[in-house]
DNA sequence: TTGTAGGCGTTATCAT
DNA sequence: ATGATAACGCCTACAA
């Protein structure tokens, strides 16, 4: 492999004014001229592991999230990627498939490779968030609200399950059910809360029966509703707090021929190829959420100080219809 | 941060015992606890960029897709993950967005962190799979066959076309199109030649305008259907060649009420909520591709040689209906 | 402006 | 079996 010292001696300088040209440092125009010509002709890039090991930190930035399969999360890490992209920084993606363990291995691991700053949209609590911003990494949290003094990005959740249960209201329908995610999981207690509230103001009853827990997957959202039809007085709507649940739902709702249940959905619906014209969508458009962290993420790292931060990401009004059709 | 030399000084050692703890060298089994209560008692871990630098290779794998957003990509991500973690080894999953030019830059940034090794669906030819072998790091490509003389995990895109097409002739069709990806992606030109074989063996025509290249994204399904459609002979059945064509197909069917016409997909329908009974899918386990080559991979790692193998991943025989409902 | 040299934290070689 | 020490490749005081 072709080093600095190569570069150097094919240029005739030290291996300092290599480093030097390299790292945009003042160099007589000349000798950066024969450096170039040198790295150019070696086609010499410097080994990050050495770079990093003498820098302290290294050109990458890990993106933790808990369902790489979940295109929420697809989407926030090509927002993510067009912000680190243009600072020079490198997004390595990490999958956590929700499970805690996992997701302290992968923080773990951005601490040890002296990565510069961690993305993570935890699957649970980690002593690693402190621990990180401890050793003086950055860190930003993304979508599940966690209680350390982290900087953090997330959505106003009560007001969405608010704003996307007043819309069914509003359409006529006065047993709205709730699929959300586990008790454990922020984002689906939050807007489960929302949902509650939204129908208390319209003073319609919220009879235990009709707020389900389940997985925030797909066969989560199915299973929910099975059970939910087979109630003794079943719903006349149903509201998912995510996007996978919401796919479950209608996947059911479809099969069953239960076309006449209204319909709300916090989150896009992927590659859906049905028609749900009547669809209560509350798009969350997570892309953006990932340049906002990003963006704060990149400001750290530059040596931004302060307190943390929280911010609210804004989303759309809530409007009908199937996005693509 | 705790270092090496800070585990030593507690356990009363050299760094050099605690290193060979750490590895697994002999060490007398007093000095071995010793040790082993001083890295637990300062929560220690290795600085993985010194020791990267002094091994002259990492513990990390990258895995460069060119469609992070595609099921197909991220079930195959989980497989390589599955493997990758038995063997120690974290992986990083970099997205190129089919683009060249991003891909090189991740092939080069698994270079110059040395990286132990690459799994790589190319988006197109690049130099640094030769040079990766070169300088003895693991590469294996997946899905899309490459000509250089490197490891691959490929399908026989031909028979995938033409056992998908024959079905669809089997079902009665006569006029069957076909939406294939991009002329320079060497699994879209295979499959339609797939196609094209079983519509002659079976004595159809095969008229230029039943043939569409279109992006291999939902948007390039549905252009592609909508100019079929539109044609004086609009085909009976139309054959997409991978899953998210198949959604942009099956959405414009759906949406225009053509639901006599034929359908066929390889691949699979990720999230679909519309009844397919009759849909031909032919589904390719990509995730089991995933094991495949992170199996590969990790032997290289290891250390085996012999010359480059080109591994046909087995798929399952054609289906009818949707996977899910 | 440029070069020399030390050190980042770890592993591996060489003694003992 | 263990310890001292020299690398790995780069960056950055410090000196010139």
């Amino acid at each position: 492999m072709t080093r600095i010292k190569d570069v150097a001696a094919l240029a005739g300088v030290s291996t300092a004014t290599v480093s030097r040209v390299l790292n945009g440092m003042t160099v007589s125009p000349d000798l950066a001229a024969a450096v170039q010509r040198a790295v150019d002709e070696l086609g010499y890039t410097p080994d990050r592991t050495a770079r990093s090991l003498r820098r302290r930190h290294s050109e990458l930035i890990a993106l933790v999230v808990p369902d790489i399969e979940n295109p929420f999360f697809t989407s926030l890490a090509r927002g993510v990627e067009d912000v680190a992209r243009e600072a020079g920084l490198s997004v390595v993606l990490c999958n956590t498939d929700e499970e805690v363990d996992a997701q302290e291995h992968y923080l773990r691991i951005a601490a040890d490779e002296n990565m510069a700053g961690v993305v993570v949209a935890p699957a649970g609590p980690s002593p690693w968030l402190a621990r990180l911003a401890q050793r003086d990494r950055a860190v930003v949290v993304v979508d599940r609200p966690v209680p350390d003094d982290v900087d953090q990005v997330v959505f106003d959740n009560v007001d969405l399950g608010r704003r996307a249960a007043r819309a069914l209201v509003e359409q006529g329908h006065r047993r709205i059910a709730c699929v959300t995610g586990p008790r454990a999981t922020p984002t689906a207690v939050d807007r489960a809360q929302g949902w509650r509230e939204a129908l208390e103001e319209a003073g319609l009853p919220v009879p235990d029966d009709l707020l389900v827990h389940a997985s925030f997957r797909v066969d989560g959202g199915e299973s929910a509703t099975r059970r939910l039809l087979d109630l003794a007085e079943p719903p006349d709507a149903v509201l998912a707090t995510n996007n996978l649940v919401g796919v479950g739902v209608l996947r059911v709702l479809s099969a069953t021929h239960h076309r006449e249940v209204g319909l709300g959905i916090i989150g896009d619906l992927p590659f859906v190829t049905s028609r749900v014209d009547s669809t209560v969508l509350l798009q969350l458009r997570p892309r953006e959420m990932g340049l906002t962290a990003a963006r704060m993420l990149v400001a750290r790292i530059r040596g931004e100080s302060g307190p943390a931060r929280r911010v609210v990401q804004p989303t759309r009004p809530v409007r009908l219809g199937s996005p693509a059709l």
